[in-house]
DNA sequence: CGAATATAGTTATAGTTGTTAACTAGATGA
DNA sequence: TCATCTAGTTAACAACTATAACTATATTCG
């Protein structure tokens, strides 16, 4: 528009005087998708922050939560639970292997596929991260009341799983 | 647990019987950071199809939509507001600009820095893709009402600017 | 039975993204 | 005028994601 009314070609022009610092007041700030990767962002700093000196990253810390609720879960279905592909999982899990956090163990019936258990480290380091999880999540969310806290946790599940969300 | 339990060394083992195909249940559901981001995943799911077309990608749009608020905005202020490293910004105009959306024009104050503006391609562009985009938040979340949207969006705005969301 | 098909896990590969360091040109200030 | 700072850029690299293909087992069915 300021520029590509004039036919001219123009080489220089003045930089916009009011500097904006933030997206209030664009279109921006009513788009759900990118308040939903801005917050997210927001809160995965609080999270790795939390995690840095146990060396979990999101990815790891689902993985060892779901594998504690389901004690002997296959790979492939730890992939689904988790929506991510299952190459991803080989080393996921070879990384938790390799700590010492969690082991294969070959399944009888069905010998290609393995079942996932939590070492004992696994499950005592397990209940830490909880503990610093649900702390860091409360950390990123300040501004936020206990309700709005929960408020926003529903509204988000109705999103990502709307058929487990009825209550 | 099930595992570590027993001293001798176990090869192989039944599988779970219960196939878990959510994370229903488990804390995992509890947690704000992992419910945001598979929201924020779907979410750009649906985004990210209903942009093929154009083959604009997340960011490409944000800028879109800044620029046209902030003409003549620099890159400094423009990797600012969108809270993104300003190398990034660097391929994101140039491509805008390869397209024939965007141009960089020296500014004359400071010959280092440019300012940034839509083409009139790149405006009627943008004011394409936002009806899409608004049209592809609501399809993405179906499940939530009028009211549940607008709730969502004034608690994530609280997230990730809390100074800017005093209404 | 045995051939075709399917599945669990894995490996390899490559595309895409985000991060960091360092460089250039121009600006600023003692 | 020299030192310092800043905008933009380039390059190198680490991380993440997606895809294809391979292996070993399992299953199905003629």
């Amino acid at each position: 528009m300021a520029i590509s009314k004039k036919g001219t070609s123009i080489q220089q022009v003045e930089p916009d005087e009011k500097e904006p610092t933030s997206v209030a007041g664009l279109v921006l700030e009513k788009r759900l998708g990118y308040a939903l990767r801005r917050a997210q962002l927001a809160v995965f700093k609080h999270f790795n922050e939390a995690m840095q000196e146990y060396e979990i990253r999101p990815a790891q810390f689902s993985s060892l939560v779901v594998i504690e609720g389901y004690p002997g879960i296959t790979q492939t279905t730890l992939a689904k639970v988790l929506d991510i592909d299952p190459p991803r999982i080989v080393s996921l899990i070879n990384n938790l292997e390799e700590r010492g956090l969690a082991l294969r163990v070959r399944c009888k019936r069905d010998k290609r596929s393995h079942g996932i258990f939590l070492s004992k480290k696994g499950e005592a380091l397990t209940e830490q991260l909880k503990e610093l999880a649900e702390q860091s999540d409360i950390n990123a969310t300040q501004s936020l009341s206990d309700i709005e806290r929960r408020q926003l946790l529903s509204l988000l599940v109705k999103i990502y799983a709307p058929e487990t969300s009825e209550e």
